[in-house]
DNA sequence: CATGAATGAGACTTCATTCAT
DNA sequence: GATGAATGAAGTCTCATTCAT
């Protein structure tokens, strides 16, 4: 899934032969790179094309348009992304154990799926209809709002977790999460592990009933 | 405050003489405009002008250029925010007073401040220098940052709220805010007052040293 | 290498592919048609494509900017030109046969080669850096002026030539036969060989240290 | 008639009153040093105007059109060309010793007059009239030409000038001037004062029947 | 007389998309 | 399947010229 600083990602034959998902995929890596390195409105599929080593006329061979384009890397990069997080993510332990863990997963991405993160924004803030309204608001975002709530209705009933709106609290949570990997991003001398344990403290300490419980012990308090 | 959906503003009179400041005025209240509705990739230079109803040089008689519109926009966009959530905000009050009253007005501003906070965001996401650098990242919330943080502190040297890591605290925050408003644009059927009670609630039972003096009683929970 | 002067060298056919040295070569002679006919500042792109008979995005196909197209187009001509008057001019013959025959080329370059000559002028002339210097000063004639030294030092040598200033004399003579295209050009009834005729008189009196023997008994001194 | 570097050629003083003259005068030299300094294609009325320290309004004021002010331009600065050239010329000298001053006195036009003499040629060569013709071609020498065969003639109706077509002469002689002034706007090292001697011994060698009478004795030859 | 705001045409350039090869 | 030549629309920006003040 890494991507190598050169322009050519396959080695440099000419009228490589692929099989179509290959190709797809090729195409999507590139769009992935362009955009979280020049941004939204430099990818053109000349760039691209370019990119992923191959003719510009062969992207529309596979692809409808440039918003199919786009609108197949979003796809395919939530898919991704989406597992990344799931991955080895334990959900049958206690919540609070869950949401802690899945805040370090998260923060964890940073590393290792920091382009994927800035196209995936770009893309969702960007690709727009034709009449200019846009094509993907948060509705996007339901399913994963769906599960946090999920999740978090779980703590409730099981009593680990206060009483609030889950609604609000998943839609919170994932800021919080996402804003502190654009944070990152500004910032990258920020020592993720501890700011993922302070946002981890911050939001159980919010949501937990017997807070004291959760509270990360390994890491001390700035202020002490 | 408000602008009417029409292209053509003013009257349909030729060579309209305004003043620099009121051109220039017109010309970031068309750009606001054009960005929300349209998008920030819809927003050519044409199309401001013809929202502003008038020619595309006079844009350049009072900007660089394209980017000139753009950043004077951002700017002039951003005072304009921060003016109206900071109005009639009683800064000495308890510490947790001012959290609640600071997201309430926030939350008003979708209905008062809605086009300029759509614009605002995708400026900032995709405004680029010309070597493809992105032209301002998360730094320019430093300001918001630091004033958040200095109000936590406040909080904590008070005794009324917990110990936390306060920048991160301000991220999420923030990010809730943002967030927020970012659903409710999405969703505009959301009863917002409810949402900013029910994110305060959220927000103060996990900064404030007594939840229980904070929560807030008038709303009850909708999961009964 | 006459061109026609309708606008559409080649027949109606749409989409026509040609190589990538025909498309340049077809290029570049049209930029010289256009600058000759209409003048450096009337050279448009668009000027130069419609002359083409080709679409404006296609000159950007095969040249970086209106500057590159001019460079090339300085360049391709400045080689036609050159080959043009060495041809068949053999230069170990006497140094006075010499001088007296490429005058005569030079002269003859008015019909064959008009357009070149003049685009050639103008191009030299007008075209500059982004910052507005001269992209190409007389530096550009280096070349020329240092084999013409070398032509005449070659005479000094074998004494049929007087001593004089090698550089200048090379300038004058350059000088002499520019405005001798030049006056050809705002006066087409001028009869031109009898012109260069006169001319090599001129020039060779001035340089030959046995000047009777180079005047040329042919044609009658128009005085007499 | 020096200019300074300034853009304000007059004093800061706002809506300055001047007679129609004056204005003229001040517009025609902003204009003789914009073309001198940035080229011909730079110099726009704007650049013009604001380089006289003028409204752009103003310049319609007193001129047609862009290209009237450039004529007006041209004409001046023939004038004042001439003049210099002509100004202590004592024409009724013996015609070799004319001719060796006024070469020196062209010579020394690079120093009081450079950018007058950039910015006529310049002119000349690129104002087209609107059809893409060019509106002033060598014909603007006939005055010149006939000047100089008329001194021609006379130097060989006395005898001291050997038997030529003063035609093909005069555009020589006058091409031979140009050159030397071009070389030394592209090498400002040269020694201008030499290359006039040699280049008047060029030419009074292919002129003067007496060759030797006329050879400049004081500087020693490059070569010896 | 003088200014500079305002316009509209046109210049250069990029880019999505098509299509001959 | 794959290429890249070719097009045309649109975008950014400049500039001569007009005109209200």
């Amino acid at each position: 899934m890494s991507t190598p600083p050169a322009e050519q990602t396959t080695s440099g034959k000419r009228r490589q032969r692929l099989g179509e998902d290959e190709r797809r995929e090729q195409i999507v890596r590139a769009a992935i790179d362009v955009v979280a390195e020049e941004g939204f409105a430099a990818a053109s599929v000349t760039r691209i094309a370019k990119r992923a080593g191959i003719s510009k006329g062969l992207v529309f061979h596979y692809f409808a348009d440039k918003g199919d384009v786009m609108e197949q890397t979003l796809k395919a990069t939530a898919v991704t992304i989406r597992e990344a997080v799931a991955a080895d993510l334990d959900l049958t332990a206690p919540v609070t154990e869950v949401i802690r863990a899945a805040i370090r997963r998260a923060a964890a991405l940073s590393s290792t799926h920091s382009k994927e993160l800035n196209a995936l924004n770009q893309i969702t803030q960007n690709l727009r209809t034709p009449d200019g309204a846009p094509r993907l608001d948060l509705t996007a975002y339901e399913d994963t709002y769906q599960a946090q709530e999920a999740l978090f209705r779980r703590g409730q009933d099981e009593g680990s977790l206060r009483h609030f709106d889950t609604r609000v609290m998943a839609i919170t949570y994932q800021g919080a999460i996402d804003m502190m990997l654009a944070y990152f991003e500004a910032h990258p001398n920020t020592d993720l592990d501890r700011y993922a344990d302070a946002l981890a403290d911050i939001l159980l300490v919010g949501m937990a009933k017997h807070p004291e419980k959760v509270e990360n012990p390994e890491i001390p308090k700035p202020g002490r």
